[in-house]
DNA sequence: CTAGCTTAAGCATTCGTTTATTAAAGTCAT
DNA sequence: ATGACTTTAATAAACGAATGCTTAAGCTAG
């Protein structure tokens, strides 16, 4: 035994410095090649039952699993999917993200998120640093992208979706409620119910939620012979909504029946309403809202309310984004889901 | 010119097939090395400013940023921290969320979600797939893990931080409000106003935070001489708060005061009582909650609530991963942050 | 003008994988 | 057994970027 045969490293698989267990760990153990290891975590890759069974067993007891980001520098997949979203207190919000979180990860893709603010600079420093971690797309909610970094985003070959925004003339996807027929279900709903006179009370106006919930409503009022005998800006905003309803209370001749542009407005704008004019709802003012969150449908508000509806948004955004991915189709898709007005106390007369 | 000594890729910085843009591209087009790239990219290293002028232009015209993902490979460290949620539709975890994600991402971090169905096993699955993400760190909200996967994390030196929940002898740092102090506030409040009978509508049994709130209630109950005339299970979930609730207002003789275990519950118990029973809160019944999310302050409810002050606790979330992984320090720590009893119109005599 | 020192940039290696290429080992009928 | 063919595994070269080592350049001082 005069030969110093016997490696420094021992023979077992002692893990290298960092603590990280890594293939070549195994594949020490299980006594065969890294490339072995490799192939017995990819599927589609052919290994012997032996092997497979020589390996899991290593991996095992060693607690090895696959590095996914250094996978993806030979795969060029991350399994990433960056979300983009300006904030999570309008409930509408949690629960898409929930709903996609779980979908992407059924799929075993999983949702990095961006918190990015209302203005249009600081989304594109928060898309330039989506792309430094190389996720396979992205998807804004409520956002909008300049038109440079969609070229960016184009020439990156990275997709992206937008949830509850359409920008006219772009190359990306979209899911949305029909927003136009939204706005003139809601008009035709009160006027049908028999009110007279209407306020409006908006969102943001660079969305194109807001835009189009508005120009649908007043479409359908005009096409009646009515127009706005009241409009304020609540910009999806509860403090800025909360000045609009008192801006609305303190009207002369109050509407009978207001439309507020987003849910998380309405709620507030019904608390004025309620607990600081004294007035009731729906006899002394209609209101309808726009999402159909959860809160909308607790009976203390009962709030009339165009329901978006989230499964369906949030399945149409995973099979475009896995279109997207996994075809490699860039051809943009702009997808219209039909919501439905849900009727509830708050608006009848 | 008889030598063929014109590079057959061209001399310009054209792309690779990939379409992504790399160091070596930048480097092409700016005539320096992809070292040089390199050390202009990572602060902290040397380059002179004319070649940091020369590769920023390059970069900037070809639209390059650094692949985090290969840096993670060389540095150890992604830049991403797992989250472990099983729902959002508390609305306490939301506003955690969103200012978690927005502190981390101030600090250069980002977080990765991953959704979690309550059942251990089903954990203990998504901390692995976690595992392979090479997140620098995790964070758990609302969620206990197998002391088996603990030892994984551990060894493979990933810092855990829990959120709302602690796990006695553990090695990993929690955050959390001092619930037993909080429940015992709350019967020391309700004592206070003169209530006689006391009921109490539990979260999931598993938890850490239901046991405390209903130890802490309890205990001051007993002090006075009093106890629980009325308990039922909710288990954190509306739908199971609904009956409870149902329970609740079906008893012949009703407490005069009920604590339930967080606001998500408590609400549902508020419409319950009120629009289904026809009883007024707090007249007929007081009701406490816990968390103090956003809708319990809503005048619709004003529900007495204690507070969980959401962003103290991610302040301390945030410092904690740091510590954990820019120190390398793992030594667990145990943080309770003082909350504190937001007394409104739901619980005065 | 040169010795002596500092700063900058290039080369080559490395991180943990996948995968093309090639060599070895089975399989099966003859 | 032997040849023709199919599987399986090992070797080595990527992927994109960071970094130790080394050399070249730049600067100061004598």
């Amino acid at each position: 035994m005069s030969e110093q045969s016997v490696s420094p490293q021992g023979l077992l698989g002692r893990q290298n410095i960092s603590g990280r267990v890594t293939s070549a760990d195994v594949a020490r153990l299980a006594g065969v090649s890294q490339s072995a290891v490799s192939r017995v975590f990819t599927d589609g890759a052919s290994a012997s039952a032996k092997t497979s069974a020589k390996v899991k067993e290593a991996a095992e007891t060693l607690g090895y699993r696959p590095n996914r980001l250094a996978r993806s520098l030979l795969t060029g997949k991350s399994y990433m999917v960056g979300l983009v979203v300006a904030y999570l207190d309008n409930y509408f919000y949690p629960e898409v993200l929930e709903k996609l979180s779980k979908a992407l990860q059924q799929q075993g893709y999983h949702v990095l998120m961006f918190m990015a603010e209302q203005t249009a600079n600081n989304i594109d420093e928060v898309v330039e640093e989506i792309l430094e971690y190389q996720v396979d797309a992205i998807v804004t909610a409520s956002v909008a992208l300049s038109s440079e970094l969609a070229d960016r985003c184009q020439s990156a070959g990275i997709p992206i979706v937008q949830f509850n925004r359409v920008q006219e003339r772009s190359r990306f996807s979209s899911v949305t409620t029909d927003n136009y027929s939204g706005g003139a279900e809601i008009a035709r709903h009160l006027i049908s119910e028999g009110y007279q006179s209407f306020g409006y009370i908006a969102g943001w106006q660079g969305a194109s939620t807001q835009r189009d919930r508005e120009a649908g409503f007043c479409a359908i009022l005009a096409e009646y012979g009515f127009d706005l005998s009241f409009r304020a800006v609540g910009n999806f905003r509860s403090e800025q909504a909360y000045k609009a309803a008192r801006l609305l209370v303190s009207q002369k001749q109050r509407p009978e029946a207001v439309f507020v542009a987003n849910d998380a407005m309405a709620l507030v704008v019904m608390d004025v309403l309620r607990h600081e004019a004294d007035l009731a709802v729906p006899d002394d003012i209609a209101i309808v809202g726009y999402d159909d969150i959860p809160p909308a449908g607790w009976p203390s508000y009962d709030l009339t309310s165009f329901s978006q509806p989230a499964d369906e948004m949030v399945e149409n955004i995973v099979s475009l984004l896995m279109r997207h991915i996994e075809t490699e189709e860039m051809e943009p898709l702009k997808v219209k889901i039909n919501g439905s007005l849900k009727i509830r106390s708050s608006s009848k007369k």
